[in-house]
DNA sequence: TAGTGTCCCATTGACGCCCATCAATGCCCA
DNA sequence: TGGGCATTGATGGGCGTCAATGGGACACTA
């Protein structure tokens, strides 16, 4: 299953091409459709990409909530606003212009690893708004409950 | 499953490389990538390095706080901070800027078994931190509940 | 015909691969 | 039981390959 780790730095050319990272695009590799897909990020001028599996998740998961609900409205702007963006022969994708708009990407693009999943940045809104995110959790003392090994499904605890 | 313990003192080069001890090599060895990933710590200054198991595990675990909580982004950033290191055929990895630069890396790397992972210090500073665990740990007279042999959750291989 | 979107080819610079050497350890045999 | 040899892990450095990038050619369409 995918794997995103790691900050990457590409540069976007004069045709609004950028090249996704090796390795993501390797992490994103093993399906039918040769691409990803981004939607925007309510807490941030930021998209998020994933593979079209993380994709299904996502509507698969919105579906639990109650239908015709406001709750559900609201987040499913999330597939309303995504695009499914497929990859060059070299690896490039062309980011479409609301991207470029709402993150502010004009000369670089920073690829964010997360996981399952990966965030596109302009730089310096990256560091503006993430910059203190390891000093927050280092001051807090932030512990994360560690999921049993081979446990393919949590429960509760 | 890895396990990994001792501690080896190794030299980079100035190509940035570094031999990963043979026995930890070993204990990675059992998966489709042969390398390891590496993410900083909160608590100290040197870096944790584990297998590719135990990094989708991670990233699971973060998974299970909510999204878009700031929790999880708080603490993602351990996943956004990461690396993929890949061994060369001679068995070492090329440490990155950022680790050599917060962990003060500069001659040589010290690997300290952790058991299903390990860190990578920089010989001094883990000489400085040494025994004041283990003094706490005395001092609050810490004890641990064992888990039980037959757990099925143990991950036993 | 201008605009848009693929695909293809060329360049270059970083990184991975290969080979050589050195050192430490274990083994064999006298 | 000690010395010498073989194996292998650690280290150093050269070079080829490939990822990132830029630009042109060729559709298709409005």
């Amino acid at each position: 299953m995918a794997l995103f780790v790691g900050r990457y730095v590409n540069r976007i050319d004069r045709k609004g091409r950028v090249s996704v990272p090796k390795l993501f695009r390797d992490a994103l590799g093993s399906q039918s459709f040769s691409g990803l897909y981004v939607y925007p990020l309510f807490k941030f001028n930021a998209f998020e990409a994933c593979d079209e599996d993380f994709m299904g998740r996502l509507s698969d998961s919105l579906e639990d909530l109650p239908m015709f609900s406001d709750e559900q409205d609201d987040l499913s702007v999330i597939l309303e606003s995504a695009h499914r963006l497929p990859l060059d022969p070299e690896g490039r994708v062309a980011l479409p212009k609301d991207v470029l708009k709402t993150t502010g990407i004009s000369g670089q693009a920073l690829f964010v690893g997360r996981g399952r999943r990966f965030q596109i940045w302009e730089p310096k809104t990256y560091e503006a708004n993430r910059g203190k995110a390891f000093e927050r959790a280092r001051a807090r003392d932030a512990t994360l409950q560690l999921r049993r090994p081979q446990d393919p499904d949590k429960g509760e605890d």
